[in-house]
DNA sequence: TAGTTTGTACTACGCACCGTCGTATCAGAC
DNA sequence: GTCTGATACGACGGTGCGTAGTACAAACTA
């Protein structure tokens, strides 16, 4: 197993430019290639004041942090996200749980549980019968075996 | 919905002390009182050199965390933790869930369980169990109050 | 071709958090 | 009244993050 490089914190500013990061893959569909400094800048600028060099900065430390990648075009880079949303959120999840060291680990995810509202209970389940039914035919490769590296 | 307190991360030192109170916890058994800073430098110099005040101070932010509570022994304080290991990790997954505002979150549960074992999937699913009963059972209070040591 | 624009790279500053501890001080036991 | 065990308070260095300036290279443009 690749044990996958650790879940950093992410900081409030870093957390805006990721959810930029994560709106424009949405929005840019198939052949999203990512997008620049500038265009982040951009986004940014129409909610508050913000130099364009603070954002690249950010971008540039995310970038290190592994939690986005970027390529080349022409002189300017454009950035994607590493990971999406949800499987940072899981991954994160996860190192929580690893780390803590829980020695009842079925009385922590009751605990977890108890503060999940229905909604979230009725999801979880349902992520729960897909892994099953994965398991289940584990010969149906191809889509859902696509791992988030 | 009540939203409860936050989930502050823990450094090192902090967590390395939470420990040594959690173990104490269960060493202490019903009665248990809570240690003294005495008592946690002790244990901790055994396995590294380190000061007295030191482990004050990180007893002293964890308690201005609420990570910790204290009460009055005489002159000094007992410090005890404000929550077992398993409900602080589940309150930091919670977080982590709410706060990342995925929007399919039926998605980032299979991620998570995607880095599951089989035990993890069982101890979930036990969880999952318990939940239900208990809410099947609304009238038989108690259950739900008695909090699972 | 010289100036303007557009983009990056590098450096830096302030603040908050955390590991680390020293010093001051205070309440009791002799 | 001094000694001991305890706290309170303050401090310093490192690191992460928000913030941005400056220096410099490439590409357009007049």
């Amino acid at each position: 197993m690749p044990h996958s490089a650790h879940a950093p914190r992410l900081g409030d500013l870093e957390r805006v430019v990721m959810d930029r990061l994560w709106e424009s893959t949405v929005a840019g569909g198939d052949g999203f290639a990512g997008v620049t400094v500038r265009e982040v800048h951009e986004a940014l600028e129409k909610d508050r004041e913000i130099a364009y060099t603070t954002v690249m900065t950010v971008l540039d430390r995310l970038a290190k942090k592994d939690l986005v990648t970027r390529e080349r075009d022409g002189r300017a880079w454009r950035y994607l996200p590493a990971d999406t949303r949800e499987a940072l959120t899981a991954r994160t999840m996860r190192r929580t749980l690893d780390d803590m060291e829980v020695t009842d680990r079925r009385s922590a995810l009751l605990h977890f549980l108890d503060g999940a509202s229905t909604d979230e209970i009725a999801d979880l389940k349902a992520a729960l019968a897909e892994v099953e039914a994965r398991s289940d035919r584990p010969a149906s490769r191809g889509a859902r075996s696509r791992r988030p590296r």
